[in-house]
DNA sequence: CGTATCTAAGAACTGTTACT
DNA sequence: AGTAACAGTTCTTAGATACG
């Protein structure tokens, strides 16, 4: 591959040129934000993101890799396939796609007719609000179906594709009643009486779960 | 068969240049 | 400053190949 300087490029001496040249071509923030919760197969990459067509997301998947921001992990059979999963310069990017994230949410509106959305996107949108929290808590979510393990007390909150071997907390629900808690502000407790959400575990694990977010318990 | 990648053709986009 | 024409680049589409 050729070198960032030689191809199409802001020739700027900045950081903020030279990370453009690097994470600004079209998906390549995308890609991170669907890595952000784990490793995933390139078939998994190319569902979950429709516009992007296999040769694009072959060259965007080389050039990470060339940047460093990416690496790819061969998975033992009887489960084999490439797995291509963020470096720890890659995971630098995080803050960055929260940044965006909270950016972007003044102009998101509800969605419309053509847009998609994603359990995973959600979870993302939730890891950013990550407040901070005092008690340690285990919980999985289960959004469409989907698991997560969510860890907090932490500096930062763990949240990543998968069910928990033992969760004290398991939430379970459409995307769109997690939507309604986690971008709309609706109360976990209220979702929970109305059977939107499925709650297992105590309420007290809830509370400390919102709180750790800053959403309403 | 599923996964990962590649090729070729054409469409869409972007940048450059010349002109008013 | 704004616009139009052209050229070059990037992306999409459709189909194919290599590999385990």
């Amino acid at each position: 591959m050729r070198p960032v300087t030689e191809r199409r490029g802001y020739h700027q001496f900045c950081g903020v040129s030279r990370a453009l040249d690097i994470v600004g071509e079209r998906w390549t923030l995308l890609l991170v934000r669907d890595l952000l919760l784990g490793g995933r197969r390139f078939s998994d990459l190319l569902a979950a993101l429709p516009g992007l067509t296999p040769n694009l997301l072959s060259r965007r998947l080389k050039e990470m890799q060339a940047h460093g921001l990416v690496a790819q992990r061969r998975l033992p059979p009887p489960h084999a396939a490439t797995l291509y999963e963020l470096t720890p310069l890659g995971r630098e990017l995080e803050p960055v796609v929260f940044a965006l994230g909270r950016f972007g949410a003044r102009w998101l509106g509800a969605p419309t007719a053509d847009d998609r959305t994603d359990p995973r996107w959600a979870m993302v949108s939730l890891k950013r609000r990550y407040v901070g929290s005092d008690r340690p808590r285990c919980a999985e979510l289960r959004v469409d179906g989907l698991s997560f393990t969510v860890r907090t007390g932490g500096p930062a909150a763990e949240l990543v594709d998968g069910a928990p071997t033992a969760a004290e907390l398991v939430l379970a629900g459409p995307l769109r009643s997690f939507a309604a808690w986690i971008v709309q502000g609706a109360s976990a407790r209220a979702l929970v009486s109305e059977g939107a959400l499925v709650r297992e575990g105590p309420a007290q694990a809830l509370t400390d779960l919102a709180r750790a977010f800053g959403l309403r318990p």
